[in-house]
Order: C-alpha cells, then structure tokens, then sequence
DNA sequence: GATGCAAGTCAACGCGTGTTGATAAGCGGG
DNA sequence: CCCGCTTATCAACACGCGTTGACTTGCATC
C-alpha cells in the first residue's frame, strides 16, 4: 500500500503543498497558520517553513502551482460561445463543496483578498493570470468587461464561500448557474468604455460626477 | 471650539468609533489593530477595549451605528425605478474615495467577510440588514435576484479596494456604474427560481441566524 | 473636605504567530 | 570509516496581539 487519504500521501512537500491549498481555498492568508498546514502534512511547523522559505512564498507556490496545472489551459481550450455556462458552472460547483473544485487558484485568490501580505499576490493572479486570459477569450481590446465578469464571479464566491448566506448557498444551484451565465453573457455584450482618459480612484478628486439627489 | 481634523473631535468614544469606522473600512477586521484604533483616536489601547468591551463587539457596533444611521433608511426612500442607478453610484463612489462614502456598512463587512471571528456580524449584516431590505424593495417574494444583485455589488468592492485590480480602479466611473447599473436591472428581471421544498413561502423572513457570543 | 463614580492611563500578562539555530537520521560516494 | 548532502525535528526566540488589574485624574454630590 502506498496512498490513502492524501494526508500520507507522495514526499513531505507535496503533502505540504496538498494541504496549504486546502487550507488556503477556504480560509484566508491571514488566518491560516503554518501549524495548521504542518498538521495536516503531519511534518513539523519548522519545515513547512524551511520548504518553502517563507509562508507568503508557499502561497504564492501554492498559486502559481494551481495556475500551471488548470489555469490559462482549461479557459482557454473552451468555446467562446460556452464561456458564460462554464463560468457560471465552475464558480457555482466549487463553492460548493469542501475541497477545491476547479477554479481553484480564483478562489483562494477570492479568500485571501483582504489580507494585506498577500495582496501582492492575489493582486499579479487577478490582473495577469486570469483577467488577462478571460479578455482575450472574449476577444475585446480592453479588460473593461472582463472586470464586470470578473467581479460578478468574485461576489458570488464570496457571498456563498467567505460570508457564507444561507440566501446565498441555499439556492437552486440549477437557477443559479443559469443566471450567472445569463448576466456574464449580458455583460460581454456590454457597449464598450469610451476609449482613453486615464480615470482612477487617486487621491485627486475628478470633481465631474453626477449627482441629483 | 471644539473639533478640529476628526482626530480630537468630540469624546474620546466618538473619536474611537469614527476611527475604527475608517480603519475597518479599508481593512480587514484581522489586520486592523485595536493599537492602530487607538493611536488615531489619540486615546490608550486599554480604553479603546474597556470602552467597548471587546474587539468585536467595537467591530459590532462600528455596523450597527451606519446601519442606523444611514442604512435601510436610504435604500428604501429611493423610488424602485432608480434603484439600479442609485446601488450602482454607491458602490463605485464608496470604493472610489478614501473615507467611507456611503454603502459604508457594506464595504466594512465586505472587508471583513474572511475574517472568521468578524463572521457571524458579517453574516447578520448582509442577510438581515440588507438581502432583507433589497429583496422587499425589489418587490419579490423570494431572495434570490437580489444575492445576484449583492454579489455583483461585493464583487465590484472587493475587485476596486481589497484587490486594487488597476484594470478596475481605472475603468471609466461613469461607463462603470451605467453598466453596473444595467446588470442589476438585468438581474433584477430575472425569471425567478423554482420554488424550493425546504423554503417557507409566506412573508415571514428567516431571521434566524447566529449572533455572536 | 470626604465620597463615589466615570474617564482615562500605565505596565504587563498570556497566547499564537512566523521564523531560526542546533541537531539528528537516512544515504550515496571517496 | 568518514564525509557531505538532503530531509526532517526539537526547542526557542522575538514580536504583535487582545486583554486585564492597579492606578490616577476630574467632577459632581453629600
């Protein structure tokens, strides 16, 4: 005999690396501790840390691991036409059951969106491992409607995963999907942002908006 | 003369409360410190714990005192055709600038919507102080479209302040917030959900879910 | 003046964290 | 036999956290 439950399973690092994406895919950066991982992997706290150098370096390993194996390939290998119901289809499944479905990078993304030392991270695999990928399959020139899609997905994810509403996971999964996949297909076909203007959220305030009430 | 720059304004609680309001509305309740509450509110950290009786209870009332300030007042005054727009702005200006516009109570749970021990407060807030108020305004029986509409309105906050996304901060705000709004209204047209067996039909809301402590 | 009470501060405790130095076990080659 | 390497463990450090007890200040009341 040689594998059972993944928790004895392959060489130390991998178990290690098997359980902090466990950990990491429903529980924060910040609030999830190298002991716990450690645990899981039955090694000593120490060595998850030696392994890796560093907890923000096994994260980001952790990441870029899940980006390697199903990341830009699986997005990019479905039709465009079946973009909306696979999208829809995947963050719907894999908030929904313990382990990591696919998606998985996204959601530990999602999870650890709030924690400030692994912002950085979160941050490059947003913008250049998936906002990149889903632009260019939607076949735009820029990511404005990539961002809409991608934060309706960011939302549901954290309603039904991080915030946990009974409103929210309760649902018909069925419905559910549909209407995501409806609102991504609503928002892929949004007229596009007007073209130039570097408009932010800076400090310096644009003092044009709109305001009638 | 008595206020000057919110620093040394008013009591030492409202200086606390006013400070920890701005602090949990750009950071998570994990990352933010009662010693990083004190030292804006000019006051001792024992006291920012003694006045409030603990942590979360201060994270506790930082959302309960804007859902009574400008809460579901707000949300229930505007006339139901511009709801869209209305939810729409909120949340692209909310994000947009450095204080906490309004929406307040949303972005700070938003914030701390991976925080474990802020859960159960977050949890409150969303389900009872705004799904609820949404889902009457919207005129439904069922829930459902407006945790679509909540989802892309979180997703929207988390993708501009938490991740800082620069393809989110610099899109066009008022292309942003016609498309956002667009969404919401496309959401809230939605066909409804099968009736579910497990789900009470009648008016009465669920309103059963766990409170701290 | 003495008393009581709230407002506010100081130092410190206990705890959990990521991290590190010293050290031992397994092992292949001179 | 001994060396050198990776793998892994133990104990402990330094730090920041929320929290607590003892204390001081200010102010009103008797």
């Amino acid at each position: 005999m040689s594998q059972s439950t993944s928790r004895d399973a392959g060489t130390a690092k991998e178990r290690i690396l098997n359980a902090a994406l466990m950990r990491f895919s429903c529980q924060s950066y910040d609030s999830t501790s190298l002991r716990e991982i450690a645990s899981d992997a039955m090694v000593d706290v120490s060595y998850v840390h030696r392994a890796f150098g560093s907890k923000i370096r096994l994260f980001q390993d952790v990441l870029h691991t899940l980006v390697a194996r199903d990341g830009p390939a699986e997005i990019l290998s479905v039709p465009r036409a079946e973009l909306p119901q696979y999208l829809a289809r995947q963050v719907v499944t894999s908030s929904s059951q313990t382990g990591p479905g696919r998606m998985g990078a996204f959601e530990i993304a999602m999870q650890s969106s709030t924690s400030p030392e692994a912002r950085a991270a979160v941050l490059h695999f947003v913008e250049n491992d998936f906002l990149e990928h889903l632009t260019r399959k939607l076949g735009h020139e820029d990511s404005a409607r990539a961002v809409l899609i991608t934060a309706l997905l960011a939302g549901v994810d954290i309603m039904r995963s991080a915030v946990g509403s009974r409103s929210a996971t309760t649902l018909d999964s069925a419905w559910l999907q549909d209407s995501i996949a409806r609102m991504i297909t609503y928002a892929a076909e949004m007229p596009p942002p007007p073209p130039d203007r570097t408009e932010g959220i800076d400090g310096a305030a644009p003092a044009e908006v709109k305001d009638s009430s």
